[in-house]
DNA sequence: GGGGAAACTTACCGATCGGTAGGTCATTGC
DNA sequence: GCAATGACCTACCGATCGGTAAGTTTCCCC
């Protein structure tokens, strides 16, 4: 009989599970709370709405990533080491929290037609997304090639940080258990070294 | 007044729109039907079902990246240059094909429990992902670090080459409309840079 | 010019969706 | 001791989902 906090938060956990898995669309509050042993109606206990949930879940991956970039800005001085500790971390945290990198990528992509946060006065991740271009723009490689260079340029590394851990489990399906462990092995020196050539040039 | 092979095609490209756009579980047969200006059933007279529709929509996309790296293959002799005119040339496809970048991301991350093609002998991409990891471990930078690294290195290129595209829609919201497209304007020059700097080092 | 397939249509079906209304029961603050 | 709140529950709602059945129209082929 879990408390109502530790409810709450396998609540949050379980339904980034979903979302992640197979969209905004396609998760249900149904599921959701059959994998925590409730009901539905237990679910929109906690959440006014599944569009509320989906908002709450966003925030909190959003909030984790500000803090490893604060963590990482605070490490170090030169913005180049920044971004490696930031861009090291990040996939040390996707590779904890398996949900997160498909979340993250639903968020990025989302259009404006469609996005759960349109009606929003900010959208989601913009500050994360704000000081981390500002970032880029304060190496000595991107200095001088303006904002949409340095956005570019931020895009391309998450895009790379991204991918690789969200695809695990297709990976292990085409490629195999031991080659996918043994990857996954490596990846992370392997994105450091991606990060420092990108940013170091 | 469209012949049936327009509406064929009208049909796949609308539908992978709508792929793209809210993934699988929530794109909808009806509303392809209604962008289309027919009904449900008449989209259901040209596949038998919306895993079918979907199936196909992914199979064209994969054939199509397919061709990608064929044409770059045919095009030089050393590897690190097929690899950069491949990852160029499908850069400029996801910029064309809006849609695309979506859809291969989705399937990429689409794990075994909730893949579509799941019950296929042969899931999708498999035969763009094969050749393109053997071409990485051709080259001379990647082919003493063994298949897990030349995986990591791909799906690194992969995440890169997607989520730029991808979030185009996304980043206008944030960024507004004149920063985005100049970052377009240099995107796939910048992309070029990574991609040369991640193959020959 | 008639038969038949192709390209749709309307009319449904059961299942599932998110969400509401109202009840039960345990804990807690006063 | 008791009202109130929180944490659920059962029961239900209308909408929408993918899909089936049975026409209807158009067009092509012989």
């Amino acid at each position: 009989m879990p408390t109502a906090k530790e409810m709450q938060s396998a609540l949050l956990r379980v339904a980034g599970d979903h979302f992640a898995a197979r969209g905004y669309q396609g998760a249900s509050l149904a599921r959701i709370a059959a994998d925590l042993g409730i009901t539905k109606q237990g679910v929109l206990h906690h959440c006014r709405s599944k569009e509320q949930l989906y908002k709450v879940v966003l925030h909190q991956l959003g909030q984790d990533l500000v803090k490893l970039l604060f963590a990482a800005m605070d490490q170090a001085e030169e913005p180049e080491v920044q971004l490696e500790l930031f861009f090291v971390s990040l996939f040390e945290f996707f590779r904890d929290q398996n949900f997160a990198p498909a979340l993250l990528i639903g968020i990025l992509i989302d259009g404006p037609g469609q996005s759960v946060y349109a009606s929003d006065t900010q959208p989601a991740l913009q500050d994360l997304l704000e000081p981390l271009v500002a970032l880029i723009q304060a190496t000595d490689r991107w200095q001088d090639d303006g904002f949409p260079v340095a956005l570019t340029v931020a895009f391309e590394l998450l895009g790379a940080a991204c991918l690789f851990p969200a695809a695990r489990a297709g990976m292990t399906l085409r490629f195999g258990k031991d080659q996918v462990a043994q990857a996954e092995e490596g990846a992370s020196r392997q994105f450091r070294v991606l990060v420092q050539e990108l940013i170091q040039g």
